[in-house]
DNA sequence: TTGTACGCGTTATCAC
DNA sequence: GTGATAACGCGTACAA
């Protein structure tokens, strides 16, 4: 186990014969400096392998380089993407990220969190939804002196603070690209109350279907609870319903998938009889069959954004807040069979894994 | 934004009327102590709302406390999974998470990871799958002074810095079930060469066709990338083979999925004509139609058990290191048609969301 | 049982 | 431009 010391700045220093000092200054890229002594010393520093220690960094600066990651999400895929997408923005410099998984309904939360805020004297801290919707827990982390990002679905926060999807204007475009294919009797599974997502989700669908000069009805609409089991329940409701509707918007795909369970099991044939739409292009969002239709957020751009904003705050209010999300179009929504559209609905032996699919198609969301 | 400076050591020093030295005795616990004096400095602790600068000690100590995440893997939640099992062990330490994904294409991988252990000065590290196979990768974490605990399907080191799942067997034992409900015809779906965990599932399919008195046919056997598309070629092959296999062991999920999206694609009936089999348990598994029957990484201990052998290496040797999987029974998998067995096949309109399926059946595989 | 002096690796101050 | 010297917050010798 080699276990020879680290260089440090005094052995930089003595080796190139300056002062500890005029190393820092090399380090910090100081614009006053002999240009021959920075080469010099810039030469041990590379014979040294010499690496600055960020403990002691952090300790003499009185900041930190760590910036944590805190999430209760669901969505697997979502959380890992959001650390590639900070990584991406932080490989370069010094920060790190620190990751905390926490449970949203544990009394011991706000403790939880302000414990390791403070134990780890971190930086700044990221948000993800659903706690992100948490006013109170952003409130206590600036408190604590550290900077905050929200990533959510809406308008959280200060466009400085906030790096958002459109949700609403999303299921709008979808939900009005569904009545463009025919269809006109739409169903809806809504997300759980006291999620801004799913409420943001619900008030797409009211304008899309507003815009089609569609009605609402009831009886073809459920809340779930964003779980596989919800969209099942979902389904003993809505294709109950008379008379069944021809499509069907779910506000997650794993709802979806309940749901297109369901609608199999009664010998209902996807997408000739009955379109979906999902939300979020999740793994299994691709893998089931018929693949499904669904919104995407850009998550990865979302990430870097957020993370720029974190690390540069004087920067941040000129990066973008705002995302719009794309329409990745499947075979589990197409043309409404009684419309009098001339287009055939997408054929059941479709896999939807071209390469119109594992690319993104035209956004059906525009900018504004 | 407070901004007030946080209190030290000094400050609690201070108003407890003793020295530095002393609270120091009391963080760190040392028994010899007053009980008096400890009482009275921690209640000064309390009120202040005193917390170690984990910095200032980190460099006292000249030992840190973080510990990396380094990987390179496509299964999003297992990646989640390790992060929690993590989490759960460290959570009342001073240490904490520092993620890492990496791209193992990349030819900068060894200097990438280098330059992230050597800038942060990790304490240890944690190899998730597939790049904990690398030795090389491990070797150079080592020598950077750093422990190393990896993740795997088999036995890659000692066992002080080993969690390994027992593939082979877990698959063997899953085959050999397979054969029990009358299979026969038994094709399988290889993952891509080079990764051990392919090498292992193998090794398992042919222990356990030994095991049932059944020959290895190449007809029905094709090798895949571990990704959804090279599922569905495995299909192109192995439901073209005369006579057409009863049953399939796919070496994950994804590949399972793919598969079955041919053989549905083609009118075949699953499981009434042909059962199922994955390996990984991801979301997809839960949500395809029908559920798929897989075997289950038991993610969270093996991540527990890594997280203790990383940050308390004497006891490293007394935490097992190899555990056994279990084989999640959902309706992809059912008896065999042509068999003389007396048990149904799974009902098709089974969602295989009951109790039996939310909680892991009795695993096939056995302690030894 | 408790306190003093010093070191850990770095940056900031303020001379030169 | 560059270099002594003092922080930063905490732990360890060693003395009391």
């Amino acid at each position: 186990m080699p276990k020879e010391p680290k260089p440090t700045i005094n052995d930089v220093a003595r080796l190139s014969g300056v002062s500890k000092k005029t190393v820092s200054r090399v380090i910090n890229k100081s614009p006053l400096l002999n240009e021959a002594t920075r080469k010099k010393v810039e030469a041990v520093i590379a014979e040294l392998g010499y690496v600055p220690n960020p403990q002691a960094r952090a300790l003499a600066l009185r900041r930190n380089f760590l910036i944590g990651l805190i999430h209760d999400n669901p969505n697997a895929q979502m959380v890992l993407g959001v650390q590639e997408g900070i990584l991406e923005t932080i490989r370069d410099t010094e920060f790190a990220l620190v990751v905390r998984p926490v449970d949203r309904h544990s009394p011991a939360l706000l403790d939880d969190i302000r414990h390791f805020i403070e134990q780890q004297r971190l930086f700044g801290v990221m948000l993800l939804p659903p706690i992100s919707e948490n006013d109170e827990l952003a409130d206590m982390c600036r408190a604590l002196g550290c900077t905050v990002v929200r990533m959510g679905s809406a308008a959280l926060d200060k466009s400085e603070h906030l790096v958002a999807s459109n949700d609403r204007q999303a299921v709008a475009d979808a939900v009005y690209w569904l009545s463009e294919l025919g269809h006109k009797r739409i169903g809806f599974i809504a997300g759980p109350e006291g999620f801004r997502s799913a409420r943001e989700r619900e008030l797409g669908f009211a304008d899309g279907m507003a815009r089609a000069g569609l009605p609402l009805d009831p009886a073809i609409m459920a809340r779930g609870t964003y779980r596989f089991e919800s969209g099942q329940a979902a389904g003993d409701k809505l294709l109950a319903a008379t008379p069944r509707p021809t499509a069907i918007f779910s506000s997650n795909d794993e709802m979806a998938a309940g749901f297109l369970h369901r609608a199999l099991g009664q010998g209902i044939r996807v997408p000739q009889d009955l379109s979906i739409i999902g939300f979020d292009n999740t793994a299994t969002a691709a893998h089931i069959w018929p693949p499904l239709t669904t919104v995407q957020w850009p998550i990865k751009a979302m990430a870097r954004a957020a993370a720029s904003k974190l690390i540069d705050p004087a920067d941040a209010a000129s990066q973008p807040s705002i995302f719009l999300s794309d329409l990745i179009r499947r075979a589990s929504a197409a043309t409404c069979a009684g419309a009098h559209g001339t287009d055939a609905p997408a054929p059941a032996t479709q896999d939807g894994h071209g390469p119109a699919e594992t690319q993104p198609l035209t956004p059906v969301t525009k900018s504004r």
